[in-house]
DNA sequence: AAGGTCTTTAACCGATCAGTTAAGTAACGA
DNA sequence: TCGTTACTTAACTGATCGGTTAAAGACCTT
């Protein structure tokens, strides 16, 4: 289990984690922060983030005596390229969305 | 952790199981098929699709002696939905794509 | 009914995971 | 320098995970 995209699936795995996330989009926030809506104690929280942080779907960074944790989505991304693949299976419109999406890039060039 | 998303991400965690949804991507197969490409036993395959089938990503037939699995890629649509909420952190065309996508359902309905 | 093929279940094992408490580190403020 | 705040590391625990081998089902063929 050494590949990135297993790496980055497991680190999503977690509901906490993907709550941390969830936080993380309205902005950056300290370990305390992140915390408080969890019942659960400081250490755990701190080992989530770093996962979160060794998936490379936070950043962080050290402001006096406070660790504050950025979102980082590029992971995301990867994740979701992947799973594109399988996007036929289920989007009856891909057809469709696939041209409009071509026609974007062609725009762009 | 026995909410959907979690058992799907962790069902996409491991790298053998997302090998098979790639192998089942290009049409139904056996167990023993599926088991062929790895270096692992039939039990253990026999159990990444038990996984994957708890996951929703696959469903099951028998025909005679074979349990063919077919994918099923719904789960993923979810998951990309989740994800999606992030798009904006690292897709820089996701305001005119997003427009775009707009246009389009506009065009549907 | 007996034997063969395909697959699952059971029992076990070592590793990893998510949590705990307790102790350690880092930076500030008086 | 001493105390406080913020966070991490260490050591432990129980549960889950991914693999194994051996035995049990399920279905076909003869």
């Amino acid at each position: 289990m050494t590949d990135r995209l297993s790496v980055i699936f497991s680190a999503l795995a977690d509901p906490t984690r993907r709550a941390i996330l969830a936080r993380l989009a309205e902005g950056e926030a300290t370990v305390t922060e992140l915390a408080e809506p969890f019942d659960i104690s400081l250490p755990a929280i701190s080992r989530h983030l770093k996962v979160l942080e060794h998936a490379g779907l936070i950043s962080r960074g050290r402001t006096a005596q406070w660790r504050t944790s950025r979102l980082e989505a590029e992971p995301l991304r990867e994740a979701t390229a992947w799973m594109e693949r399988y996007r036929r299976f289920w989007d009856e419109n891909f057809a469709r969305l696939d041209a409009h999406l071509k026609r974007l890039q062609e725009e762009k060039s």
